[in-house]
DNA sequence: AATGAATGAGTTTTCATTCAT
DNA sequence: TATGAATGAAAACTCATTCAT
């Protein structure tokens, strides 16, 4: 899996043959298959195990926070979710956003946990008057969206990137402006 | 062009073949060759073509608006966005978010024009007191990716899809509350 | 052995796996090469096992008739010919017709075994005066290919399925014109 | 097809790859799935070739017989299916009798032709009054099997093998044996 | 005596691309 | 300009066999 997944990133999901992982896993090509049953088996679990560091992740982090501070929450929530990302985007968009245009599985799981926890937490936090949402399910995608298009980009920048500190405060505000927090 | 475009939609770019193509549009395999250098060329006319296509309708749209009405020019432009995207996110996706992973290549040309055009607009508006946005380029693509992922969403809705109207105006009030329109 | 004849029978040589065999043998792949040396040892062996078999079971049938009693014999070795055939032709052909087409292991140990056992009666019978067969050997293959093609054929038929007795009779019926027997 | 028949013949159809199959023909592997969708494909096509030539070759022999005269007939059938047969039966098993063993395709085309024609032969020729035969169906497939199996035995006698004429004689007495010629 | 993970040579098949006509 | 037969490199996948435990 490791193996895949570096060769995924460097070369593309469809440039990197299973010839060539095994090579790099130093293993037999029939032990690949003893293990995966083809290419999109290895994809699929390696979906699954970034969903699952990534959800991971973001619960250790949040965690620390005191439940009944709604701002400090947030404040937890989009800094896990900057440092997370900012060490996965580009894994996140070859596991979720490349592969071969298969419109029914796309939005796939990954995003759909993290768009429903965010909209979980609006509704929350609007009943508990932290903050005024009126459609937290359609705020949550939007925001979503917003912060992993920024994140993609931030990643993507290479001279004058941003500091951690930096994007965490921009999507901060950007989240206190969408909120309408007080 | 057509014929591509239809069967990469269809069955995903890398399973429509070049066989498939010709087929569907009535050429020989040769004649491809006349008039696109490979399979990519094809792939970069349609992202052009897609380009060119969707400038274009926004510009339609926005004109008749009046320049120094903000609000009403917003409103136009999310129009556009809107009508335009419903009917296209999936070509969208197929021509610049799937294919091959090529790192460089991505934040495509598409995206950075539309990010950019938004982002002078924020400015502006700001400047013209219609509201205040203190980092346009980041809050363009905030508001970029959150519109995008909005509709993608929308479009993959299959039933109870929300209705055009509804979706603009979620998005205006949306963009109102992220430039703290008075 | 078991678990192999059962699977050849029902996918084909080929298509049936060791894995295959040894997972309906309940045994690890390992414990197949502890017994057999290779797929076609095992071939071989049940090859060597079918022959066996039929041939105790012709001569248990036989047995029983009166030795110089020749229309006895003949009738009981028709009776046990077809008997025996129609349980495992389709065992027959799978161990002796198909597989790799060695020319020089064909017209196999099997029939080789049967035919001259028949020619063998012939001629015995013919010193006897019990009928007339010129050359028998090449009558005992003669009439080997047509009893054995009936009983394929018999044993083929899905509906109508003539029985045993309607087949022993018109084999034996056929056996006389051969012989001539008065 | 040609190269494929003489390496099928050579190596058998399992051993025998595409690959051999390409080299041996002087054209690039892609040119054999122009034409053929598979391996199982050529098979089938030099199924039907054989079928067509073995049954022109018959026709042709039979052709010049006096259609009244079913004792030439006879012969004249008898002659033909010798000819033809020791100059194929090694193809003809290979294609028709080894395989995978499909026990739904199995006793084909090809045999079930030949035995209907001789169905027919036999009962023109007991309606004429040239012979007696009861149950002409079954007589055809006795028949059938028994010149097979006798016509293979001869094609794989290496030495001493028994001249055209002296095989075409033995048929013939057999022949007039069953059907109770007078 | 039994296991089963590991092997890797070998096979079929696909398809973008070329080029003589 | 158009054709489409031919190409062949490259890919995915299989499975009989081995061998350390």
């Amino acid at each position: 899996m490791d193996a895949g997944e570096r060769l995924f990133l460097e070369k593309g999901i469809a440039a990197a043959s299973i010839d060539d992982i095994v090579r790099a896993a130093n293993v037999a090509k029939g032990t690949f298959y003893l293990y995966f049953q083809s290419k999109d088996d290895l994809v699929a679990a390696l979906r699954e195990r970034y969903v699952e560091t990534f959800q991971r992740r973001i619960a250790d982090y949040e965690e620390a926070a005191n439940p009944s501070d709604w701002s400090q929450r947030m404040q937890r929530f989009i800094e896990a979710v900057v440092e997370t990302y900012l060490g996965s985007v580009e894994l996140h968009d070859l596991l979720f956003h490349s592969a071969d245009h298969h419109p029914e599985r796309r939005a796939s799981q990954s995003e759909e946990g993290i768009v429903r926890g965010l909209a979980d937490r609006l509704k929350a936090g609007t009943e508990a008057g932290a903050w005024r949402v009126e459609d937290p399910e359609m705020t949550a995608i939007l925001l979503y969206h917003a912060f992993h298009g920024a994140l993609d980009h931030v990643a993507m920048t290479k001279k004058r990137k941003p500091s951690t500190k930096a994007v965490v405060a921009t999507l901060r505000s950007f989240f206190s402006r969408v909120v309408q927090q007080t």
